[in-house]
DNA sequence: GGATCCGGTCTCGAATCGGAACCACTTGGT
DNA sequence: ACCAAGTGGTTCCGATTCGAGACCGGATCC
């Protein structure tokens, strides 16, 4: 079986993965997310190769995650963090949480604080019913919607 | 460059990707949250190949994410999540919320809901000094203490 | 015009991937 | 004891992907 194939499967973990999950996907969006939008800025700032940055910038513009367009003071294209784009930010903040946690033996690199204020940025995982803190430990997962019209079919 | 090279990076956010970010390796660890523990679960569960999964299994493995261990009633080893490795639950989640959102076009799939509640777990990027809901336009990057003791060094 | 920057394609050797064959060990049946 | 089946793992091979560099067309600047 194919990673790709994987785009099938009823699920919104493995579904995104399929976009995201694979190398430089996820550090490529890091950088959206601190203003880099041109071609030659992603190969700098990420040290990927052409081809390789190619398909990706590609894949995302396909994807809808990003926007290929011309500024009006420019010669030249950017990519853009689109809406859907945007939302792919509490994924990456959920990372660094980790990378702070488990991957930064002198402390955290970089702050994400948050503007204008002395707090910085957490990622948590919370019910929306009661608000309770939640780790793996507390989920069920349960058949939803997506998936319900599908079992009596076959 | 080379992928891996990426790990050197002072930044939370590589870091973690060079070990979690390519394809198969989060797909792997979904299926660990979901009670998968043998290494013929993993393949049928996954469709992935014996040799890239021996791949991933010892990376996890050597990077303190699974432990591999001898349950007392059997002969064959099992793959647990680390503490570290629960850890990465809130990442998948983050995962989640932006599938269902995006990638879901029947709904979720699946609900991940509160034991004991009639909640659902979604993640939340917050301010943890004022508490607010934040996006990545409220964020501003920041020297951390990770990196200020290496600034004045070379 | 010539030099330079920019984004992009193409090519080629190296690394990775998927699938199958193969192996050692354990279990169950006869 | 024997054979069959299942389990975890390795090794091989052809196909895909990757990284690095060459190349190319267009815009800009001198």
């Amino acid at each position: 079986m194919r990673y790709e194939d994987l785009a099938d499967e009823p699920c919104s973990i493995t579904r995104p993965l399929v976009v995201l999950g694979d190398r430089w996907t996820l550090v490529l969006l890091k950088h959206c997310f601190s203003g880099v939008r041109r071609f030659n800025a992603f190969r700098t700032a990420m040290g990927i190769s052409r081809s390789r940055l190619q398909d990706r910038l590609d894949r995302l513009v396909e994807h809808g995650i990003l926007v290929r367009q011309r500024p009006e003071d420019s010669t030249y294209d950017e990519y853009r963090l689109t809406d859907k784009g945007l939302a792919v930010y509490p994924i990456l903040m959920a990372i660094r949480d980790w990378g702070d946690a488990y991957m930064a033996p002198d402390g955290p690199p970089v702050r994400y604080r948050h503007r204008d204020c002395t707090g910085e940025a957490h990622v948590t995982l919370a019910c929306d019913a009661c608000g309770d803190t939640m780790t793996a430990r507390d989920v069920t997962p349960e058949l939803g919607p997506g998936l319900e019209g599908k079992l009596g079919q076959d």
